[in-house]
DNA sequence: CAATACAGTACTTATTTAGTCCTGTTTATA
DNA sequence: TATAAACAGGACTAAATAAGTACTGTATTG
């Protein structure tokens, strides 16, 4: 199945937690009981999105995590670079870590170039507040994590 | 990392090496010597296409497989649906086949279902002769696998 | 200086994917 | 009509990946 991580599925909720509060800093353990989710799990998730700079932490007491930028400036592209690496649907692609050895004969490379470019750039398209806004947010169910886990 | 797996991978390699031969038919044993790939995995792979309707059996000595439409009209989403399931990024999307139990709670479900049908549409706009065609196939060394591996 | 909170890394466990094998069915041909 | 070639389907094993946990270190506030 062609499909996202849970990684990014987690990502993408406690984003949308902390949306929710954009003058206040969240801390882990705080997100961890607003989301349901399973506390050392999420602070390695806001590790890798302060790596990425999706969101700015700020260390000491008192301190939390804050999203780096408004919701509408965060592409979906970015959560999911953030979290799971580069968006790069094969060895064969721009950008990609190891590219396959035998490069420049492969027939192949340049079609799922096109491919890769075209699936970025609908990921580049979708902000987390167009994620988040679609439907309102309004029900008080929101913030329990069962309704946006993944299949595996 | 958000790829494709690598079952496609070798799909696409099978399929390329079938639309090198269109008038005749190619069976797996031999798809497998001309590609390098392990011959059990090769049929699996060709059941799995035929059973989407991407190649067409023929079964009982003399016969083998052949594409089941010109490659100009074989869609790399039909590819991938073939081999990995249908692309659905996340359980929040239409024709997803366990949908989550809290469906209309769930604020972010209309969102994803956007970027799902954006991903869809560019897959399904790539067809197996655009990947084939792209570089040319003039070199001999397309056959081999290496080449087009994935990373893992 | 003590408590809070993030940073980084290493490790374990669980899940998924890949790969293999076996049995059954179909069909051409000798 | 018997035999061999070739696909169909499912069950099983092993390897690779992802998820989850734990621990040690660093920064900041009061």
């Amino acid at each position: 199945m062609f499909k996202l991580s849970r990684m990014t599925d987690y990502g993408v909720v406690l984003l949308s937690s902390m949306a929710q509060r954009p003058d206040c800093l969240s801390t882990a353990p705080d997100l961890a009981d607003r989301t349901m989710l399973p506390a050392p799990t999420v602070a390695k998730i806001l590790k890798a999105l302060a790596k990425g700079q999706v969101i700015v932490a700020t260390r000491g007491a008192q301190g939390g995590y804050s999203l780096a930028r408004p919701a509408a400036d965060i592409t979906v592209a970015e959560i999911i670079a953030a979290l799971d690496g580069p968006v790069a649907l094969t060895a064969c692609v721009d950008g990609s870590d190891d590219n396959c050895s035998v490069e420049r004969l492969c027939p192949l490379a340049g079609g799922w170039n096109r491919i890769n470019l075209a699936v970025k750039a609908a990921l580049d398209d979708v902000s987390l507040a167009d994620l988040i806004s679609e439907c309102g947010m309004s029900d008080p169910a929101f913030g329990a994590a069962p309704g946006i886990t993944l299949q595996q």
